[in-house]
DNA sequence: CATGAATGAGATTTCATTCAT
DNA sequence: AATGAATGAAATCTCATTCAT
């Protein structure tokens, strides 16, 4: 049973993996940070590699070039943000329409202190060369797929008669641009407005109710 | 002694002040093009002087550096835009609430064909660096200009009782969003809502009314 | 005896010569500024026309290019700076050792007001590459036509006794030297040393017995 | 536990900054020579990495710009000459007068085969726009450096009573430019005057005595 | 002729990528 | 694997020269 001698080949690949993640993580998170700070372009390689503490070897070590940096980066957000509004209206599911906006508003906002970077790097509209050419999962499509979440929750509630039919094809576009009024406030002037849970609370009514005494 | 036709010492100067501005304005539209479509890093000063019509020496000629081409454009852009934006609020003066909301949304969505690239670059956040740095007049500065006259705004609109009062740090931040969402629709995914007028029309009845049947 | 029609030819050339004239010598004088200011190639067309009164474009009409200006600078000066030392060793033929020395130191430091920024274009050692190319009376040579008159000056000085014969390669030299760390101290630290007369006596005096107490 | 046999992590950065060192010497006498051959403003960054069998990325990897590399250059150079010469009159304090001028003019020739091109570099004026911009030790200071040792080796010879007392402001100049007649001789035209030692022989004597017979 | 805007070849500078250690 | 210096293609910028007015 001597570690050592007897299975080195299935434990210390193990430790091998771990330290190839940690790694791989520390250079995303690194990236993010650059890329939402200066841009995909403006974004050095040398800047991401000090960044993460490590050489700008190391960089290539782990992806390609420069654009599949950016892309992992995105593909791994785009991946994690999406599941987690996934699993919010999954949650909801069968509730009324006010309970599966509010979870969903919920989603959004209490992970924006994780996400604040990354969708810096989305409202930036640079991507869209890429998607044209090396990225499969450009950022923006992040956007879309919150377009279709939001578009089919939308639908559903005007279906069960909870909202108007008459603006069927604005309603969403209004309530994204809501969602993401309050995080582009939140990111670029640093404003924010008090916890998620009342952001949440405000945006229902808001949207359901309007702004009218 | 018709000085029209006798006196060409008077007009040339102004011919050629005025073959200079056309060419001032030709690399601007150029450049904004250019802009909108790569943005600011991925431009090169070479496809802006190709889309102008002119070499890249006379782009130097007229701006000191790609910055520079830059802080001009905006500024440009930035000073007509919210001019327009201005007058139209100047002259619903004294119009009751409603009214004042349509007039600051038909000047947003009728001008908006000529805004468009202009808003691409806006919201891009790459700019962000050079506010720090170089422009006075920064893209985000439009954003936050705008910000400031919707503020304004609903400011007034609680205050003649014609919309709540419990949530008048969001409101500003939802209206914004929604004229955002809109544009961005429109621009980022080449799909428009019919003509402004119904565009105008629906924003003001969802923001007034909400979305509630 | 109308001028306008039976004598065109014969006098508005004559004006119009005197008008390119003083428009070349108006044209050299700033350049000789420029130059002197800030070497050859760090020169620029653009200043030298300002400097001048002009627009790039005259410059072009009066020297085919750069180094043609350049050249008919360094040639106009050099003509006349030579033909200067020159008048001077004839005016002294004849005359004691002492004296034609006196004449040459004379000679240079008189004038020195006039060649100042000449002198400082010849210390510099650009020139050279175009000595090898396009100029024909290359700058260098002013110094080596002034160095063969002060060494012939010093050969005949040797030959009728008045100077030792022991260093008559080197006397030249350290002749040439003296006058030039006059100059340069003159030129390049704004630093003179009185009048052009005690000037000149003490340069004679000190060649002559040494500084030995 | 022989540290030079069995400690590689030690003497591994040591190789790295000895490659470094040797890298950034080669440098420097590249464009040692391409400065003295050509001038400041007319050396390309191209030839430079050329005569230094390196790429001009390499060269940006040492230094910031073309400035900045002319600066470390001149800065360089100045450093070991005036050392040299300091050096020189240090190991001649005490000693008389002429003495201690041998010792100069022997530390100013005999190394003069190592500063041929520096010497070039010096007597190029461009330099002076640096001087008030950039440069802190720029390449006139070299010779400001000199003519103050100069200046105070003959106030001291004036002081002991072996140089006349009513010329001693313009001594200095006056032994400075023998100096610098013989180099540029050397220099400008490749005609050298024997060995090193001749030369300070006669310079001294010369100084000293005189050229009359 | 004088003008000065336009030109574009050529220089400087940057930075993603490679590779020897 | 990690490192970071070297590379050179590609971008920015400069400025002598041309030419339409």
């Amino acid at each position: 049973m001597n570690r050592d001698s007897n299975s080195p080949e299935g434990s210390v690949p193990k430790l091998r993996d771990r330290i190839r993640e940690v790694t791989q993580d520390t250079i995303l998170n690194a990236s993010e940070e650059v890329f939402a700070e200066e841009g995909l372009h403006a974004s050095k390689m040398e800047t991401i590699a000090a960044r993460a503490g490590v050489s700008v070897g190391t960089l290539y070590n782990y992806f390609t070039d420069k654009g599949t940096l950016f892309a992992a980066l995105v593909e791994s957000r785009h991946r994690s943000l999406i599941a987690i509004v996934d699993a919010a209206l999954e949650g909801a599911k069968g509730k009324p329409f006010r309970e599966r906006l509010l979870a969903m508003s919920r989603a959004f906002f209490s992970h924006f202190d994780v996400y604040r970077r990354y969708f810096v790097i989305l409202i930036q509209a640079e991507h869209r060369k890429l998607e044209n050419g090396v990225l499969k999962s450009a950022p923006g499509n992040t956007m879309h797929e919150l377009y279709l979440r939001v578009s089919e929750l939308i639908e559903s509630g005007i279906k069960e008669g909870s909202l108007r039919a008459d603006m069927s094809e604005h309603l969403p576009v209004f309530l994204l641009g809501a969602f993401r009024g309050v995080l582009i406030r939140d990111v670029l002037y640093n404003q924010g407005f008090g916890d998620f849970e009342m952001r949440s609370q405000r945006l229902v009514k808001f949207f359901l109710e309007g702004a009218e005494a």
